[in-house]
DNA sequence: TGTACATCAGTGAACGCGCGTTCACTGATGTAC
DNA sequence: TGTACATCAGTGAACGCGCGTTCACTGATGTAC
């Protein structure tokens, strides 16, 4: 069954809501931001915004939540994919750079509100499912003698910190992103790769 | 000859503005953060903040400020003096994680407010004289062949990223910091460090 | 299909409030003699 | 040292303005018959 008229322009009010507060957030992050700024951008009434959102916290949590859930599986998938070291380590990065090459919108708001979002994803008190979804990966990988052994807690954080950075860099300059891929992939396969020949 | 009363007197408030707005830029991000904020944190009067700044961006330039220039003349000192790859890389990051435990008020200060203290040391769109620094000095120890050769601007790019990572972490977490440069060096020797057999 | 009523999201005026900034005044400090 | 005046940083009331939030009203859409 369709939606009603209703349903419909509800629908594409909050839609409309979202992308005014994406670009507001984007060009003067969120602290600077204001409820009106994003009622102002969306068209709507004042009043619109308060039917969808109770304030611009959970506008920005809507945002976040949109960008780092499917962000977040696809990673998980391409890990669980990847038959090699340089897949392991090069198909989440590669996801990634694709990501703020395709989504520049989403990838700006990540560059502008890099405290926010590198909490979500690595920096907050407590870990996040994200590093340890990556933790875990990596000890796996380590014990079948696939990756070299290291601490997989702070290999995750210094993963994360670059994939951020990638996102922002890639976002800054688009076509610096493959080679910034590929350094990644290098710098991690350095300390990673399993020898060549295994020690008796 | 030592300073007038008025000039002690100016010099204070000045530094009690700066101690106040440091408090609420690392409570509330600069974004979110008002003079008025600030005007209160200090006990002056408001009128008095403008005796001192034009606003609140005046204010955090000089709190910016206070902190890069000291610290990037101590880190290009630290890799002038270094002797071997593991100083190089090493001596850098010490220096980091010491002031991030020393000076916990500036470092709360770059935690808060990532976005803008990344792009003061490494996101810009045009670069900085911290990652020019660096990559002459990589550049210089790739070419005498005590480092591996490898992209210098890459691999500024990434060093600074983990730096600040390594501030943010060690201020959330004093005492993971010594284990955090440890990490950081055995990363970067891995890729960086020369052969000990060079090839004929 | 047409009509009459119910529903409910959209609207924007209105509210109290805190903001940034100014500036006339104050009074501590400095200077001249 | 004492006195009389000059200097100038500190003060906070006052300004206009934009903020977040509410809510009575509107009118498009849905429902019942």
């Amino acid at each position: 069954m369709q939606m009603s008229k209703r349903e419909q322009n509800k629908k594409a009010n909050r839609e409309a809501i979202l992308v005014a507060a994406r670009d507001v957030f984007s060009q003067l992050g969120f602290g600077a931001a204001t409820v009106r700024d994003i009622v102002r951008a969306s068209g709507l009434a004042i009043g619109s915004f308060y039917n969808y959102f109770n304030d611009k916290d959970e506008a920005f949590a809507a945002l976040v939540e949109a960008i780092v859930v499917p962000l977040a599986r696809d990673l998980k998938t391409a890990r669980a994919t990847a038959r090699t070291p340089q897949a392991f380590i090069g198909e989440p990065y590669r996801l990634v750079a694709d990501f703020a090459r395709t989504d520049s919108a989403n990838a700006t708001l990540i560059v502008k509100n890099q405290t926010l979002f590198r909490q979500t994803f690595y920096l907050a008190s407590i870990r996040t499912t994200v590093q340890t979804d990556l933790e875990t990966d990596l000890r796996g990988w380590m014990v079948e003698g696939r990756l070299q052994r290291h601490d997989p807690v702070l290999m995750a954080d210094a993963m994360l910190a670059l994939g951020i950075d990638l996102v922002v860099q890639t976002a800054l300059d688009p076509a610096s992103a493959s080679g910034r891929v590929a350094f990644l992939v290098d710098l991690f396969m350095a300390r990673l790769a399993p020898a060549a020949h295994p020690a008796a």
